[in-house]
DNA sequence: GGAATATATTACCATACAGTAAGGCGTTAG
DNA sequence: CTAACGCCTTACTGTATGGTAATATATTCC
């Protein structure tokens, strides 16, 4: 019955390294193109990063605009905070300290 | 270089809406063995979800004590919550609105 | 207009993984 | 002691997915 969660597909998309360290460059350097981007995989072709930029934008992790020839990408953390959050909420009873951490952080810390 | 990180395991191991809906299990009513577990998913069979049992003992995610014939499984959440909140915390600027909801329910929402 | 650049798309391959089925091992019940 | 039970393990299978290579589609530069 119940067909697939809307935190499905972010899970999912969050679950390979190279889209997280993806996430982790936009979120430290801003807006970066797909060949900035490429650069730091020296291991990936161009067109496996482009791949899974295309996964971070389908989970609406990332936003793309075009700028001349390049293409702009940024980090859209709403969506993973929007859909992370009510399923972190489930387990606060269980790592309360973690959470106490992420709270001084919201607090400005 | 890098190997693979220590929440690399972590994120594979959420990747799966069986796995977390078998957290959900878990946090909502305690300890289950794995025939109670089982009942929740008709779809499966049990070899099946014993498999994904395994996988999240692998993760750490939950923890198993033998009772007589049976074994019954508990969440570690803490496990997560302590891989999940420096990362988490790296898109905090991101996602402030997240977690002020989270805040509040640490303070005892 | 034509070459060069930047990204996307497609086809293809190898591997990982979820699922089933069948068998094994320990534990309790009769 | 033996049979049933509960769970784990292994072998196998289909499908999803990450990767490359090659091609396509813009866009700018000359």
């Amino acid at each position: 019955m119940s067909g697939p969660s809307p935190s499905d597909s972010l899970f999912r998309t969050l679950a390979d390294p190279t889209r997280r360290r993806i996430l982790d460059l936009l979120a430290e350097r801003g807006a970066l193109t797909v060949s900035q981007l490429s650069a730091e995989f020296p291991d990936l072709v161009a067109s496996g990063v482009s791949k899974h930029l295309m996964g971070l934008r389908a989970a609406g992790l990332v936003t793309a605009t075009r700028q001349g020839r390049h293409q702009l990408y940024r980090i859209n953390a709403e969506v993973m905070g929007d859909a992370l959050a009510p399923w972190l909420a489930k387990y606060t009873p269980y790592w309360s300290d973690a959470l106490e951490r992420l709270r001084k952080l919201a607090e400005g810390g």
